[in-house]
DNA sequence: CCCCCAATTATTTTT
DNA sequence: TAATTGGGGG
């Protein structure tokens, strides 16, 4: 059965897709290609072909991407699917533990360790193992846990190579046993026990093969060795699998992923039949050039060009900054430009490699006053105020809960320092009791005494209290009710400034999210039954919790007023913005120095350098610096070696109008500039706003004796300037402008 | 418990 | 540079 309408308006190989027949399909899609397009439209043609919602599911790797593609098909449809499991692989795993709890080995209300709850989990072992903190971080040992979960391993499947090995081995051994104890799952575990689960339990695997004919999986070339397995093991012989990948925008190898994993669908799924998006309707042909010739630098792709049917557009705009601080100078300048002349902020975007460059990006578009928006850092419920506020409301239904008690035991401080917890903490362990228990039992035989008792019995009474309060409330009565009997309100508020301000505020949003909280289906008892919302009130709670743990709350206050966007390449990853400028693109910078000498890595800040060109629409701006402060150092930089890859024809320099030799910048220019302290005494603004200047910082120049050099530097006025040049083979010297005759190198 | 100062150390980030 | 962390003293 196939609908025109619904393949009428795809292109050919679009189409192809769409229609693939069954069986397994990768589809290759290029950036801008119209991926998320195909998946839509493939879920509704598997619909169409007589398929039921209850039989598909659809992956993703970002809860935004879900949302999205389930809002399209519903739209697309007109009808919601609830049926249709459509999720992230850790909020499918999720749900599968929930169901299976029992047989997963899990305590029905198991908690789901985020990051820092794991890495507080996991300082708390290595504490307890009398490991040395200072060789074996806490980070390290995490990491170390998380690449062996994302490759499937149990600490029984790794064999140490050395003693350093076998520490971190036996950490994980004592991890484990801690969630275990604790009867929490962190991230991984979620996949990792979902697909143990499955392997084990042969009726239950057979029964979501059965159930699960259709498998959708989207940004398949960032799958880790655990979902690899996971999908594989679902899919079996009689499943049908449609991946959807671009090995080119593969740029979370560094947490696991694996490119190589789209090779081996090809091989474990065979026949598979193959599909190349490869006509872009997002960017012009310029920037398409340009994305293709960077990428062409990496070794072993699946070989794919992206073409478009728009002409070739601007060329690239290639700005050489002085440093850091001018580079976003003029960038807010161009992004001003842009908004004069009727465009939107929000059609801007600032691309940057590090967090750290938003900074000086930031105070330029504050300057400027141009309304500006950064992404990243420090999400909504990731939020100390929140994860505080969110562990009272746990300790509530679930006292026993020994990461929340630890959480909030003295926030806001109420008396029970260290000592008293490292008591309560041993007396816990040595009975193999929780927290909780402990404080109850330690109250009982008067274990403790004085002070810190009268502080325990009160935290004790406190929570109970608590427990009782709550009982039968709304999530939202619950929240706020945590939050009055909490004082963290009170506590927050009286730190001194913006930030206490900024906490309260975090505090009454989260009243909000809880009021606005929808509560995902619960599962069906009958392995067949239609899912349910959940039953009661505190069903509804724990549901809050995990949906806290496992979305971070990026949409939390989405403000969609018209702000040039200002994000990492990672985050850019799927967006697209008709201008946009890459800062940063010094090496050293991007490439990353950590990355540009093991060619693996280089060649995934290659593929990051892809993602980003082909972030542009219309316009692409590639901005560097000559001198940039980095860690407090000043250093000088050279051009990123992606520069060099894009073909000359493709790119236009940019030259101040006006660049000439001015004297070192006055206190006022500096200051305009937020200050340059320290460091090395170069003006920032010597060459600027006057007419014909042959001379930049930086810019390489040729005398008639001396040979080739760098402009360092500069002082004076007009012919009298005296240019500061560091010769490649005379040295440093110190000329007047006027009787050099530099000309300029290109 | 809180404050202050010295020391330390700086990717990318989703779930 | 700047942000965070640990130690010492009140």
């Amino acid at each position: 059965m196939n609908s025109p309408n619904l393949l009428a308006s795809l292109n050919d190989a679009q189409r192809a897709a769409v229609s693939a027949p069954p069986g397994n399909s990768l589809v290759l899609a290029g950036a801008g290609s119209g991926k998320t397009r195909v998946l839509v439209h493939r879920i509704a043609y598997l619909l169409e072909a007589g398929a039921s919602p209850y039989d598909i599911m659809a992956v993703t790797f970002t809860n935004k991407a879900a949302r999205e593609m389930r809002s399209r098909i519903e739209t697309l449809l007109g009808l919601p699917l609830n049926l249709l499991w459509m999720g992230t692989f850790h909020g499918i795993a999720h749900r599968l533990l929930r169901i299976h709890w029992e047989q997963a080995r899990l305590p029905q209300n198991f908690q789901i360790l985020d990051g820092d709850d794991q890495l507080r989990m996991v300082r708390r072992v290595i504490r307890s193992l009398n490991v040395d903190e200072q060789r074996f971080t806490p980070r390290q040992a995490t990491s170390f846990i998380n690449a062996a979960k994302d490759e499937g391993k149990r600490p029984k499947h790794l064999d140490p190579v050395g003693p350093v090995d076998k520490t971190f081995r036996d950490l994980y051994v004592g991890y484990e046993a801690a969630c275990q104890q604790a009867g929490a799952v962190d991230f991984a575990e979620l996949l990792l026990r979902s697909h143990e689960l499955w392997l084990e339990r042969a009726d239950i695997l057979a029964h979501y093969r059965n159930r699960f004919r259709h498998l959708l999986v989207d940004e398949f070339q960032d799958t880790n060795g655990v979902q690899y397995a996971w999908l594989k093991l679902l899919a079996g012989s009689t499943g049908q699998m449609m991946a959807v990948g671009d090995d080119d925008q593969s740029i979370y190898g560094w947490r696991g992923a694996k490119i190589e994993n789209i090779l081996r669908f090809e091989k474990d799924f065979a026949p598979v039949v193959v599909y190349r998006l490869e006509q872009n309707y997002r960017s012009t042909g310029n920037i398409l050039q340009a994305a293709n010739a960077v990428i062409e630098h990496n070794a072993g792709r699946l070989g794919k060009e992206l073409w478009t049917e728009t002409g070739a557009g601007d060329p690239l705009l290639i700005y050489a900054a002085y440093n850091e601080l001018d580079e976003a100078r003029f960038i807010a300048d161009r992004a001003h430009d842009w908004i004069e002349r009727g465009g939107s902020a929000s059609e801007v975007a600032v691309l940057y490699r590090s967090n750290a460059q938003s900074r000086v990006l930031e105070e330029a578009f504050l300057r400027r006053n141009i309304p500006y928006r950064i992404y990243g850092g420090m999400r909504f419920f990731e939020r100390a105020e929140i994860r505080d506020a969110l562990a009272y409301l746990r300790l509530a239904i679930q006292p026993g809960s020994d990461a929340a008690f630890e959480r909030v035991v003295n926030t806001p401080p109420r008396g029970i320092g260290d000592k008293t917890i490292e008591r309560l903490r041993e007396f816990a362990r040595a009975q193999s009791i929780t927290m909780w228990e402990a404080l109850n039992s330690a109250l009982l035989t008067g274990a403790f005494t004085g002070r810190s008792a009268t502080a325990l019995a009160n935290f004790a009474q406190h929570v109970a209290l608590l427990t009782q309060v709550i009982d039968g409330m709304s999530l939202q009565d619950a929240m706020q009710t945590v939050l009055e009997h909490s004082r963290l309100e009170a506590h927050h508020g009286k730190e001194a400034g913006e930030r206490g301000i900024a906490k309260v505020e975090n505090l009454r949003e989260l009243v909000t999210a809880a009021r606005q909280f929808t509560p995902e289906l619960r599962f069906p008892i009958a392995p067949d039954g239609a899912e349910q919302p959940p039953q009661s009130p505190r069903e509804v709670i724990e549901d809050f919790l995990a949906h806290a743990a496992l979305e971070a709350g990026e949409g939390q206050a989405e403000s969609h007023a018209a702000c040039v966007q200002l994000m990492t390449l990672h985050s850019a990853k799927g967006l697209e913005f008709p201008l946009v400028f890459l800062a940063g693109m010094d090496e050293g910078v991007f490439p990353h120095r950590m990355s540009d000498l093991e060619p693996n890595r280089l060649e995934e800040e290659r593929r990051l350098c892809y993602v980003g060109i082909t972030r542009a629409m219309r316009q692409l701006y590639l901005c560097h610096a000559e001198v940039r402060r980095l860690n407090g150092i000043e250093q000088r930089s050279m051009p990123s070696r992606f520069i060099r890859e894009i073909p000359k024809e493709l790119i236009s320099e940019i030259r101040l109008r006006g660049a000439v030799v001015r004297p070192a910048a006055t206190r006022q220019d500096q200051r305009s500039f937020g200050g340059q302290r320290g460091g090395a005494q170069i003006p920032s603004r010597m060459f600027r706003d006057e007419e014909d200047a042959p001379l930049r910082i930086g810019q390489r120049v040729r005398h008639a004796s001396f040979g080739e050099g760098v402009v360092l530097g500069c002082e004076g006025h007009g012919e009298r300037a005296h240019v500061h040049i560091n010769f490649e083979t005379a040295g440093e010297k110190r000329l007047i402008l006027g009787m050099a005759r530099l000309e300029s190198v290109e």
